[in-house]
DNA sequence: TCCAGTCCTAAACAGTTGTTTCATCCGGTC
DNA sequence: GACCGGATGAAACAACTGTTTAGGACTGGA
């Protein structure tokens, strides 16, 4: 993979388009001008703008994982708390990133209020072992006072947090412009997140 | 307005596929066959697309208003609880509903992610609003443990959870086949998010 | 009966989309 | 030099988009 070939410059060009306005709203003619290539080259090397879109999601699940390791460097001892925490802050940076280590986080976001074929495809590779670590670090942290349901649902509530304030941003800094997320306001949102959802589970039982 | 003149079945059209693929996703054609009317009633009676979309927001915020009101027929001494409960409650309807009555909601939460140029209307008519009260109930719940900022962040942490069930849905009830999200559904998320929230809210210090 | 106005229609318009065609260029090989 | 095959380019393609046109059908009042 040439990565000054026209091939690769498609590719990099389709992910920041399409991470940024979506498969359908990306035109293939944005992208080659992007890529400094002719329209037709998008046929030429991946056959169509949908396989481009399903290379493009290949790359940058792979790239992404390079930078976001499920792991991210912890001792083998880190308490759950830590985890969680590694977590959250992997997870908020996936999506406020810029390059193309966010591509995909990005594109994940977009398939999940959007969907393409792709979908399954992307839960199977990259949400639900996400969700599975993320279930088992609540189960862990809750120890014997949630249920499985309950589990579940404090997980999805985590994510939702996660998600959010990248998702709603445009609407968020408008009503909230104090809230600045710059590379020192996702370490704040960590902490922020973390502090709510470990409270939340701890004190679940009882309210 | 004739509930059964072609203006109204255009505006009705326009609302159930707008709210349910997007403006840009949603075509006049497909608009005006649902109306049972011709292409180019749209410019006739509204000015052209866009000029249907400003008039859909309109129309669905006042329906949205009148099925879910600020402040849901609550008594005068409802306690904090009560009303954050009912917050959360009407949030989710507004968002899984279906009928007219949630088309406003649903469009809110695209212009959220992929804002047109009407999202600062929306935001001063709708979200604002909304979001002042969310964090009065946080402040008063919170008591005087948080502080102004930290209150704001628990706010968007509970909109959050409310969206992200409808957000992302797809992916969800894929990933957790057992989630149902229906009416019990949403009846039992209300429960969830209430718990998930207050107890995160009280334990926020400590955590 | 005529006119004005509202409502509606079929057709065409201009612009954009993804795709396709076909000629051309360029570097290496015989 | 002739030739080949991958890579590129300009242009056209068909399908679709929102918009516009020109007129027809109908009503109610003068």
């Amino acid at each position: 993979m040439d990565q000054g070939g026209t091939r690769f410059r498609l590719l990099k060009a389709a992910g920041e388009i399409i991470s940024r306005k979506g498969f359908r709203a990306a035109t293939v003619r944005e992208i080659c001008a992007r890529a400094g290539a002719n329209v037709a080259s998008v046929k030429y090397y991946f056959g169509g703008k949908k396989r481009l879109y399903e290379e493009l999601l290949r790359y940058s699940f792979e790239e992404s994982l390079r930078n976001y390791p499920p792991d991210p460097g912890l001792p083998a001892d880190a308490s759950p708390t830590d985890r969680l925490r590694a977590f959250i802050r992997s997870y908020l940076m996936r999506l406020h990133d810029e390059g193309r280590s966010s591509w995909f986080g990005k594109l994940m976001t977009r398939e999940m209020f959007e969907p393409t074929e792709a979908l399954d495809q992307i839960v199977e590779q990259a949400i639900r072992p996400l969700a599975l670590m993320l279930r088992e670090l609540v189960r862990q942290l809750a120890g014997a006072e949630l249920n499985a349901g309950e589990v579940l649902l404090c997980g999805v509530s985590i994510a939702a947090q996660c998600q959010h304030f990248y998702r709603a941003r445009a609407v968020v800094t408008r009503v909230y412009p104090e809230l600045r997320l710059d590379r020192q306001g996702i370490e704040d949102l960590t902490d922020h997140i973390l502090a709510f959802s470990l409270a939340a589970i701890r004190g679940y039982k009882r309210a």
